[in-house]
DNA sequence: AGTACCACCTGACGGC
DNA sequence: TGCCGTCAGGTGGTAC
């Protein structure tokens, strides 16, 4: 479930792998993963280009080319990257295969399929044209007052307000979840009843649980035992050992403590 | 504007 | 054993 600190992940592993080495060979097994343009035409931007930086804006990365344009990844549900020399090494879904002067590879793999993958001239441009919001920990940019505005008159509940992409990008729904958790807000909240404290409380949550996410490499077996996620089958809440419930919030399925975070409203 | 529901897609899992 | 429905959840489209 790629979501901002899984995408802060990838972006990390990427810079640490693949920066600045030629790419010398392209292949695209799943070319419905490649969006915008011809499958052939990705190939042949990238051949001979190579990787200088990345970016990330939400659940996207972008990976600047030494001609200027941006390689663009998505992760749908089940994406993530692979770097390895021997192709026996290959994961399982790769999707696009870099190959590099060096003799490594990287490997976009993505089991279901959902993800995407393009090039763009302005990663900035790509951003405002698929209308997403400010990234969900860039605090420069979405400090409280911004965050606070851009929930403010609207009548929809929390949860799915924090998943729009629109409001703000990053958050999906298991830290949807975890962040409402520790804020103790019930995820079927309407947002015009949220206090201006709970409204603070609630931006404060959702940065400490996706930085603390990207800290623990977004691996929830090592987050802390303090947190919801990993869900557990039946579990009991690890604040007040009541048992944790599940309900449809917006078509998705929601995780909470019906005593740490009240009731619904 | 907000929500419900469906589709995309694969694999795991439970029921029978 | 094996078939089938359901679920998982990011995104996007449609209907209301």
């Amino acid at each position: 479930m790629p979501e901002l600190p899984d995408v802060e992940v990838f972006k990390q592993y990427l810079e640490a792998t693949a920066l600045h080495k030629t790419i010398e060979k392209v292949s695209i097994h799943s070319p419905r993963i490649v969006r915008g343009l011809a499958p052939q035409e990705l190939a042949r931007r990238l051949e001979g280009r190579r990787l200088e930086s990345a970016r990330r804006h939400g659940k996207y990365l972008f990976a600047r080319m030494d001609d200027g344009h941006w390689l663009v990844l998505h992760f749908g549900m089940t994406g993530f990257l692979k770097y390895f020399k021997k192709m026996d090494r290959e994961p399982p879904h790769d999707r696009l295969l870099l190959e590099f002067a060096n003799g490594y590879h990287l490997a976009y793999d993505c089991q279901r399929l959902l993800g995407e993958v393009s090039v763009t001239e302005d990663a900035d441009g790509f951003v405002a044209e698929r209308k997403l919001g400010p990234d969900a920990l860039d605090s420069e940019v979405l400090d409280l007052e911004h965050f606070k505005q851009r929930l403010r008159n609207r009548r929809g509940m929390v949860k799915p307000a924090l998943m729009n992409q629109e409001i703000l990008a990053g958050v999906g729904n298991v830290y949807s979840d975890e962040i409402l958790f520790q804020a103790r807000i019930h995820p079927r909240t309407k947002l015009d009843r949220l206090s201006e404290e709970t409204l603070a409380g609630l931006y404060e949550n959702m940065h400490a649980v996706l930085q603390t996410a990207i800290d623990r490499r977004a691996i929830p077996q090592h987050f802390p035992s303090s947190y919801l996620t990993p869900r557990r089958e039946g579990g009991a809440c690890p604040r007040c050992g009541h048992e944790l419930q599940r309900m449809k919030v917006s078509g998705r399925t929601a995780a909470y403590c019906p005593r740490c975070q009240g009731v619904d409203s």
